[in-house]
DNA sequence: CATGTCACG
DNA sequence: ACGTACGTGACATGA
């Protein structure tokens, strides 16, 4: 959003490139062309759909460009979503691609600017220097797109996944990171004051119990603490053999002692603190008003988007003190948020490609799906469910997407290894055709090395094979989920594809402002209400059409909270 | 920069 | 006997 533009690189044929420097700054600096003169002769090109670019992640040239007044258009071949469709596993980085597919080692951002403390801008980069480099950028990206778009354009699955999803999403998703989100930093500045009297309060008690001050925020100063000083019980070890005072820790130990109560609170209300309710206000760009996240589109190897500088995929949800941080996330006077959420939207998938009558039937019969399964596992009516039977099959269900193993049952539910098998057994009397899709994507997984999603996005195991027990067990378990989540992932782009083009040809204002996996969040004037409200749904569960029904759930509020 | 922890779907 | 539920990103600490 803040970024300026130094110089552009071209290349139309490939072993040919050019570098146009326009605004390099240093003492000795040659005079270079007017920025604003180059890019008033290159507009018409650039911002014509009907002249085709192709360039490494387009999305932020995107950005650069509309920073001054130029709106990119014309957006044919992206070579960093071509690799990710390709190998979604793998680095996608312009080096490593050169390397990978070119064998060419290439001249590095960092050798050219340096880094750390030292690093300069790249306006203070001498030219013939930045024309190496930046010519071979545009020229890299023409050879990796002569490499890499033949490889896709060969699989006619591999194909629509790039060019009728991720190419398009892209362009929206640069849309979506512009838009932005107003946030109320007023609200939050008040949570972060009520959060840090709070927290003073939890430090002091913590200092009495313990006979001692230290950093509560050290897992290490804390672990000397309550193993050494107080002789508490070592509960699990991490990774690295230390005594582990992580959440499941504490809250054993607060069966028996107080202070790792004082300290689950003290986490609980640091996490909001720091993360949100301090960080936020800090995030909300000065020229716009907003927070405008960053989507990453190569990033999660199932096909997700990723959010970052900041992450607005993890705002806070399950506790009530966290849904107050939602609060902050408001509309602008006039108009309205607007929340669509694919209900249940794995399980729904699992009940496709597995085609298991019982679950298939659930969703068809609009039944509460968890009810159904613990009316199935539990052997009862579904009206006679009780609260903690639903609570259970809830698990059981989620862990069927995550290739749950009995160890990870009973560990989640707080029973025994042995009881939780049985369970899964029950499980899978009752849905066999579950089992099966579970057994084929595993030896399907072993066979080809990768797994797909219903609409052909590749999921690449790079350890199904290894000789390492835990680790292939490992991929396993990711091979069993990917096509779940990936298939969610798909629909989701293809969703925000649907609804920005409805907005577009309607010629709406109402504004796609996020996306968290299953759900879009819109800004939406109030005059334009009735009419998301109406089509949102329809434009997302029309997406495919699939053994089972979608069904999206849409909420309207002042902000993203009441709109939950 | 690695580690531990914890926020989300 | 081991180590185990899938996918992410951010923060604080401490080397």
């Amino acid at each position: 959003m803040r970024a300026r533009l130094v110089g552009l690189s071209l290349s139309v044929s490939p072993f040919e490139a050019c570098y146009v420097p326009v605004a390099h700054e240093y003492a000795g600096a040659p005079d270079q062309l007017d920025r604003d003169h180059v890019l008033g002769r290159l507009r018409a090109w650039l911002e014509s759909p009907k002249h085709p670019k192709v360039g490494q992640n387009l999305k932020y040239d995107a950005h650069v460009l509309e920073n001054h007044g130029v709106k990119l258009a014309g957006i044919a071949h992206d070579t960093l979503l071509q690799s990710y469709v390709l190998e979604a596993h793998r680095s996608h980085d312009m080096d490593s691609l050169a390397e990978r597919h070119l064998h060419r080692r290439t001249i590095r951002y960092d050798e050219v600017t340096g880094k750390g403390a030292s690093r300069i801008g790249f306006e203070q980069v001498a030219v013939e220097r930045a024309t190496e480099y930046a010519a071979e950028d545009a020229d890299v990206t023409m050879h990796l797109h002569r490499t890499l778009y033949p490889r896709i354009a060969e699989d006619d699955r591999l194909l629509e996944i790039y060019r009728d999803i991720e190419v398009p999403v892209s362009v929206i998703l640069q849309r979506v990171e512009r838009n932005g989100v107003l946030v109320d930093t007023g609200a939050l500045a008040r949570q972060s004051d009520e959060l840090g009297r709070k927290l003073m309060e939890l430090e002091k008690q913590a200092y009495e119990v313990a006979g001692q001050p230290f950093n509560l925020n050290s897992p290490k100063q804390l672990g000397e603490i309550l193993f050494g000083n107080l002789k508490l019980p070592v509960v699990k070890k991490t990774a690295s053999g230390a005594p582990s005072t992580d959440e499941e820790v504490l809250a054993k130990l607060a069966e028996d002692y107080p202070l790792p109560r004082l300290l689950l609170d003290f986490r609980g209300l640091a996490k909001l603190k720091s993360t949100y309710t301090d960080k936020l206000p800090q995030m909300v760009d000065p020229k716009t008003g907003r927070v405008h996240t960053s989507y990453s589109q190569a990033v999660a190897v199932t096909g997700r988007l990723a959010s970052s500088d900041p992450n607005l995929q993890n705002i806070p949800v399950r506790t009530t003190e966290g849904r107050r941080i939602r609060e902050a996330f408001v509309a602008p006077p006039g108009a309205k948020i607007v929340s669509a959420d694919y209900s249940q939207i794995e399980l729904r998938i699992m009940a496709h490609i597995s085609a298991d009558p019982s679950l298939r039937r659930a969703f068809a019969e609009g039944m509460d799906v968890h009810r159904a399964t613990a009316s199935e596992v539990f052997g009862v009516a579904p009206a006679d469910v009780s609260a903690e039977q639903r609570r259970y099959a809830k698990v059981i269900n989620f862990g069927l997407i995550y290739g749950m193993s009995a160890f990870g049952l009973a560990q989640n539910l707080g029973i025994e290894r042995e009881a939780a098998k049985n369970w899964i057994d029950r499980y899978f009397a009752r849905y066999p055709g579950v089992r099966e899709y579970m057994d084929r994507t595993r030896a399907l997984a072993h066979e080809q090395g990768y797994v797909e999603t219903v609409f052909g996005r590749r999921l690449w195991l790079a350890e199904i094979n290894s000789p390492n027990g835990p680790r292939r067990a490992g991929a396993e378990r990711a091979a069993i989920n990917a096509p779940m989540q990936g298939t969610a992932a798909d629909l989701i782009k293809m969703a925000m594809i649907a609804v920005q083009g409805w907005l577009d040809r309607e010629r709406m204002s109402s504004k796609l402002i996020m996306q968290v996996h299953d759900e879009l969040v819109l800004e939406v004037p109030e005059g334009e209400l009735d009419a998301v409200r109406e089509r949102l749904p329809g434009l997302m569960t029309g997406v495919a059409k699939l053994d089972v029904p979608l069904e999206v759930e849409v909420g309207v509020g002042a902000n993203w909270e009441q709109a939950h």
